[in-house]
DNA sequence: CGAATGCTTGACTGCGGTCAAACGATGTGG
DNA sequence: CCACATCGTTTGACCGCAGTCAAGCATTCG
């Protein structure tokens, strides 16, 4: 019950360094060494509202940010209005790319919810460093041999572009009902790794307009695929917070295999 | 006439590394030294049939190579056999990644078309001297100062991901018109940039069920469209050969602003 | 010549969009 | 404290885009 307390009200717990390292090693454990390089990043947390645009689409140069607390999202709006939802950003999300420095941005970042973010400018420089610094010989090949940062960094891109391929397969090939299971898995999945679920359960601030532009859904039809869930006793969804009742019957319904075979 | 002869047999007039070399400066033009270096590269093509899997999903350590000579995708087959298609592989297109090595890939590549790829393995490690560390410049900062093998490699493959946010806007908020006329767009701006565009004319090597899987509809539903296109007068489809008798009311109806800022 | 493959067309169905109205919660000013 | 506005959710009625099923056609190939 305590757990669940303190996912649902925030993070009070846990500070910018905690999940960030937890982000970081969810694929192959970091060293301790490493872990302790990324603990003591200076991470001054900065707060931006909710409607915020976090990252402007094409402008070159940024740098890239850590989202440490609250939830934002890449989309597009085409020249009609209509408008398209690519990924989530969660807690311990990078803002931007640590491998492609500096690239414009593809899309607009904009925060769901009230966010603050930290710069990662600390974590870059740590990737420049960790390779090539004395102790491990330059020309060894650090990235395959050993679980490194950088290692831990293009796992964190990759796994982003996997769920990328995710949303497509959602858009292209599944059903309302099967996109909205497959999305409360995912986002499930990926609170749960920073340790933003208790159980079954997780705060929830998406509003239904705003699944509808994720989902490539009408407004309409996202109520009427949650009260389905509701009626079906496999999703609860109450001010702000997701119970997933039935995870098997919801995994059932999404179809896809579990996602990474964890790979290294 | 010549040049639509010339592109639509095939490339026997462009060799490997032209080809390579158009697409890396399409985006920013590369030096004479870069230019001489890639031209220099011992692109071996190695054919493969139509069908055959360029690169499995999952599978770690794979060596990034340049399709040099057909049409190839990425994709992913669910449990009960329904196909989505992420995206297509066109002549100058990077499999796997450059600047993220060895990492495994998110999705099967399949060839759609009999293909000839060739390492591009030359090409990463030119990378590694043009810029001493993959991912953050040390000190000098090559990257931003003068377009750089590096640079163009980073805009490849963030055009790469451009594509798959196109992608995405496509199935979840266009039409079944419009998202056909934005495919014809897409492929005919990416052929044109390796001279395999001759005017509104280029080869067209995907049937009608492939075009489905990539466009999220049934064959019946591609057929349909494809039809209307056809009845417009807008659009030209036959014996592998797509004519755009009208990019403009393509354009209109594929209703997105021309995509990247150009972008530095 | 028949078999296989891919394209085309028609008839029917249904998922999901649109329009419209009502409802509940929250907030705000008189 | 209530009247009222605003925002998000919910529900119903209706409709159309696109899927499914099924058959027929054109080409290529063995």
């Amino acid at each position: 019950m305590v757990d669940v307390v303190q996912c649902l009200v925030g993070m009070s717990d846990l500070d910018a360094s905690d999940l960030v390292l937890r982000r970081l090693g969810s694929f192959a454990p970091l060293s301790a060494l490493d872990a302790e390089r990324v603990f003591a990043l200076p991470l001054v947390p900065h707060a931006s509202p909710a409607g915020a645009e976090l990252c402007a689409a094409g402008v070159a140069g940024l740098r890239p940010r850590f989202l440490v607390q609250g939830w934002a999202c890449r989309l597009r709006v085409l020249p009609d209005g209509r408008c398209q939802i690519f990924n989530l950003v969660l807690p311990g999300d990078l803002i931007g790319s640590c491998l492609r420095p500096h690239q414009p941005a593809a899309a607009a970042t904009v925060a769901l919810t009230r966010v603050e973010t930290a710069s990662a400018a600390g974590f870059a420089a740590l990737l420049g460093a960790a390779a090539p610094q004395p102790g491990v010989p330059a020309a060894s090949p650090s990235l395959a041999s050993r679980p490194s940062l950088a290692a831990a960094c293009a796992a964190l891109e990759r796994q982003g572009e996997a769920l990328l391929l995710d949303q497509i397969t959602r858009l292209g090939r599944q059903s309302a009902y099967e996109r909205t299971a497959h999305l409360f898995l995912e986002i499930w999945g990926r609170l749960a790794v920073v340790g933003l679920a208790a159980g079954n359960t997780f705060r929830w601030p998406l509003r239904q307009d705003t699944m509808a532009d994720l989902l490539g859904l009408s407004v309409v039809h996202v109520n009427r695929t949650l009260q389905q869930l509701r009626r079906e006793r496999v999703l609860e969804l109450r001010a702000g917070v997701a119970v997933l009742l039935q995870p098997e019957r919801l995994r059932a319904a999404a179809d896809v295999p579990p996602p990474l075979p964890k790979a290294g």
